[in-house]
DNA sequence: ATGCCGTATGTAATACGA
């Protein structure tokens, strides 16, 4: 089966490319973030025309994850299970769901904006509550995967240029030990190919010809367990998606399991 | 060519993104 993570960036901006590359990837399960919808404006009726259903979590202007599946989906979770509120607003920024043989989470971390920022601090507790809601799951048989945009690149080797992010949230040590920790709990960093360059980037800025410099990052990730890596028999980053107009600033990053 | 920021809100300007 195939599996996806992308920060849509708008799923109602995003839709007429949503659409056809569900149809075009053949992806089974697609774990989606920044819906930036509300529940009711959720495209619900044009998935399922194309075989696909979904399960979301979104409030409206800002966040929003989902995940649209075509080979079932169980067992969800709405909202990350005692997870930090910001300015006293639990966000929407993760879900779970069993699809077929598969369990996810798709996630979307807060960005942190500063490293002083309060909003950083709440990126930590926020990672802090993931590794504790997905640890059952992560130690268990069943192929388990946590996917989305993490907001943190994992290595120096992440960011086209070290040194535009020193000082910057994304590459400190504070959020590359929340990765460790999370990955403690029995999870392994599924990395895909690059489809060109050298570096599996995901995200490109919209500004300053970032995409065509190849000025990127990799900070959609896929943490499977044990299972669920063991069954990867290819990964990639689909940099097409990011081509012309009307495209996300982020591309899916694709994952074929044998299961 | 992959090409110089995009989205939602709301209808101008702002918040947000990383």
């Amino acid at each position: 089966m195939r599996i996806a993570t992308w920060n849509v960036n708008s799923i109602t901006a995003r839709l007429p490319r949503l659409l056809a590359w569900l149809e075009s990837s053949g992806t089974d399960v697609l774990c989606v973030q920044e819906t930036k919808c509300t529940a009711e404006q959720f495209p619900h009726e044009e998935l399922r025309a194309i075989g696909y259903e979904a399960a979301v979590e979104a409030t409206g202007r800002w966040n929003g994850v989902a995940v649209v599946s075509r080979v079932g989906l169980a067992d969800v979770v709405h909202g990350l299970p005692d997870g930090p509120r910001y300015e006293e607003v639990a966000e929407p920024r993760a879900l779970a769901a069993t699809c077929g043989p598969v369990r996810v989470w798709s996630v979307y971390v807060p960005n942190g904006r500063e490293v002083d920022h309060p909003h950083f601090a709440y990126k930590l507790r926020w990672f802090e509550a993931l590794t504790a809601a997905v640890a059952g799951d992560a130690a268990g048989q069943r192929p388990f995967a946590v996917l989305g945009d993490y907001n943190v690149a994992p290595a120096d080797a992440d960011v086209w240029d070290t040194a535009v992010f020193e000082g910057a949230t994304h590459v400190t040590p504070a959020e590359r030990a929340a990765l460790a920790a999370l990955r403690g709990t029995g999870l392994t960093d599924v990395v895909p190919r690059p489809l060109k360059y050298d570096h599996p980037y995901t995200y490109w800025d919209y500004r300053q010809l970032a995409f065509p410099k190849n000025r990127g990052m990799r900070i959609d990730l896929v943490y499977g367990n044990a299972p669920f890596a063991e069954a990867v028999s290819d990964a990639y980053v689909d940099r097409e998606e990011r081509k012309g107009k009307g495209a996300s600033d982020h591309a899916p990053v694709v994952v074929d399991l044998e299961v």
